[in-house]
DNA sequence: CATATTTAAGACTATTTTATCTTTATATAT
DNA sequence: ATATATAAAGATAAAATAGTCTTAAATATG
């Protein structure tokens, strides 16, 4: 059961490496250290990173002790801004039998099932935010690689 | 979000098709109606059909007035089953951020969003008849396409 | 037996996702 | 100025998924 894409697991890995580095004095992270330590394919990451950029969330600097950093603050970030960029605005919209157009109104056999499910995955992540979860990673030392 | 392939979307509602029709007096039905009915490539079908007859789930009759019916009764087949079938052993395995080798013990950093999500989705697919389906679709009118 | 109907099996094609490679643009440092 | 480090952009390749087409095997019927 496959929620994310890989480039969804990369981004968010990534920004999750990114905020729970937070505070050690550098402003840009490259992404030469990112897919170094994530080991994630380099390019790959690159271009998932680059929707981050175009999508506001992340600033980049080229050059010398470039990189890329949080545009804006980990607490205003929530993770259902960064899937939603890397998925697709209708990320929320599919459905269980891969029917369309239907509503609660007019529901396939599995609705009431697929509604509960699909509303707990929203919610998680429009209530988690990059802070909340980089803090969780250093207080519980969690880890971002297999 | 898309957590099962067109296989077993096509599978399952098959299934539908055929627990919410029974008792009409037909032993078998054949692809052609179903692929018709439900407006799936017939081919497509029939070879996520074979997977199911393989597995237990179906038997097939070829000829005239051939087709295929549950092998055993609607009361016993639980989505489950379908779905480990058409998508393998390992479906509820997978993970959220795609790392690998870990369990409640090494978490990574959403495994408790994850745990709890994919949870239900097991539950929901282990305690859910075709039987159940099906009445539940002839009761309320349900519909198998879009 | 001959023919029509239906599933089984597998080759083939198309599309999407994932990954790699190459080139270009921009900034820094010497 | 020149060399170096870095992100951006885009071409290409590989793999996975989805879909189509062809042929074979089994069965029923006349
Ligand atoms: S009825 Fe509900 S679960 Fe089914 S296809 Fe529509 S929105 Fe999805
Ligand atoms: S820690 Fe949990 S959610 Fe994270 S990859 Fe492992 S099993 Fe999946």
């Amino acid at each position: 059961m496959k929620v994310l894409s890989n480039a969804s697991n990369y981004g968010l890995r990534a920004l999750l490496y990114i905020v729970s580095r937070r505070g050690r004095g550098e402003t840009y992270i490259s992404l030469g250290e990112i897919s170094e330590e994530l080991d994630i394919s380099f390019h790959f990451l690159t271009k998932t990173m680059q929707l981050l950029t175009q999508g506001e969330i992340l600033v980049s600097y080229r050059g010398p002790n470039g990189g890329i950093a949080l545009k804006r603050p980990a607490e205003e970030i929530m993770l259902i801004e960064v899937v939603k960029i890397l998925e697709g605005e209708d990320f929320f919209d599919t459905c269980m039998l891969g029917l369309e157009g239907c509503d609660d109104c007019n529901p396939c056999p599995v609705h009431h099932l697929w509604r509960e499910i699909k509303g707990k995955v929203k919610h998680d992540f429009e209530t988690t935010s990059l802070a909340m979860m980089g803090k969780r990673i250093n207080e519980k030392n969690l880890r971002l690689i297999p």
